[in-house]
DNA sequence: AGCCACGGGTGACTTTAGTCACTGCGCGCT
DNA sequence: AGCGCGCAGTGACTAAAGTCACCCGTGGCT
């Protein structure tokens, strides 16, 4: 897929006409990264936004002794360091490609000069940030507030509504990440993951065949998260 | 002050020219909220942005039990809610007056207007989105890295740099919140904001008297920041 | 085969966070 | 004065969270 093919699906720039469309694809790079390898670190200077083609894109924190709090993990299409490219600052956290990624880079001049060339550009932009501003929200809110299990027990269940396939003894989905990664998307460490999991499971809530997880019981498990209060 | 003096002095629309001006502040409305009253509850769809002239707003989360965070403070100038103009959502949070407020309510159709036929007006609003970005981020690292101690260590240096006055024993500021607030602002409980500062003092690093403040060991903070890792 | 790295599981423990209950102070009000 | 109320301090406890150490199995690799 050509740069200028991958910018008109991406829906920020849906309100390019072909010309703009085409200069700006002149304008981009294309970027490739393996699995694991860095885009960008925190406090980095920021040149600029990428565009996720292919692969995954995960955006995190890391602490001084080495445990990571992901962001958010970005797909196809999304953008991703939208952010920086406003205010001038600095990468506010790192990103990674969670398996090989290509990425499409646009630089920081050339998208202020589409976003006073094409205002609607901006208004997506800004519905783009938006998004991700209510989720960061919903991390701290979760930081604050729950548990352990309780995030874990989110984790799970939103897994299953997006990835889940039914089966006639619950929603089946596959665990692709590490409980190491797990620990890291919920905000704690890899031995809280494996006993809550391996608690849940005594629970009978879910049941784990290798990274196969089936939910049991869903009703049982959205009961626990509001009665944790 | 009127309307539209209160508009011009606002850095969101420094763009905007005299009849723009005029014609935005001739359809924004002025808003006035006593102290601990709610300008816009967490859920509610969301109308259009504020603008704070005089006092404090303060947008929280608050959980099931009764718990608050708060995820900033926004005094004269600043801008508030502007998130969900450009989704569409609701609130992601609650926001209320800190003490005597007065604000400017401009609609969600007037600031997409103003946002389509001046650029720059987007652009700015993007910047400031991306400040509201860095400090949410701040504060998952901290609640995700740090513990109540690191994080009212770090309250307190920071409070000390904005509204300290030096003195000869060390810098000194008056504490204009209640334990309770502090907890709400640090994502904790009223009981560990006393028993935290208690030891703060036990351990020479700050003094108390009433609501005043002294830091008397800055250094001492602050290796203490780096030390818990 | 033997070895090693990696991800996962778990016991035992320490530390931190949070809860509950009660005390006491200071202030405004009647 | 006497009362009630909101805020603060604290002891005693529970329950999470996190740490450390070690074990195990799997799946390459030499």
């Amino acid at each position: 897929m050509s740069p200028r093919q991958i910018l008109q699906a991406t829906p920020l720039f849906a309100a390019l006409d072909e010309s703009e469309l085409n200069s700006l694809a002149a304008r981009c790079g294309i970027r490739s990264y393996s699995q694991g390898e860095i885009l960008f670190s925190e406090g980095e200077p920021c040149k600029g936004l990428y565009i996720v083609v292919a692969g995954r894109v995960r955006i995190f924190k890391t602490s001084l002794n080495g445990r990571e709090q992901v962001l958010t993990v970005e797909g196809p299409g999304a953008s991703v360091a939208e952010l920086p490219v406003f205010d001038g600052g600095s990468y506010p956290a790192s990103g990674s490609a969670v398996e090989k990624t290509e990425t499409l880079f646009v630089s920081r001049a050339d998208l202020r000069a589409i976003c006073l060339e094409k205002p609607e550009v901006s208004l997506k932009m800004l519905q783009v940030v938006g998004a991700r501003l209510r989720r960061l929200v919903g991390i701290i809110e979760e930081l604050s507030f729950t548990t352990v299990r309780h995030r874990l027990i989110s984790w799970l269940l939103r897994q299953a509504s997006t990835e889940g396939r039914p089966s006639e003894r619950g929603t089946v989905f596959s665990l692709n990440a590490s409980h190491q990664e797990l620990a890291a998307q919920i905000g704690t460490v890899r031995e809280l993951v494996s006993r809550n999991l391996a608690r849940l499971q005594a629970q009978s809530f879910i049941e784990m065949n290798g990274r196969q997880i089936t939910i049991l019981d869903r009703e049982g498990l959205e009961a626990d998260l509001a009665s944790i209060i």
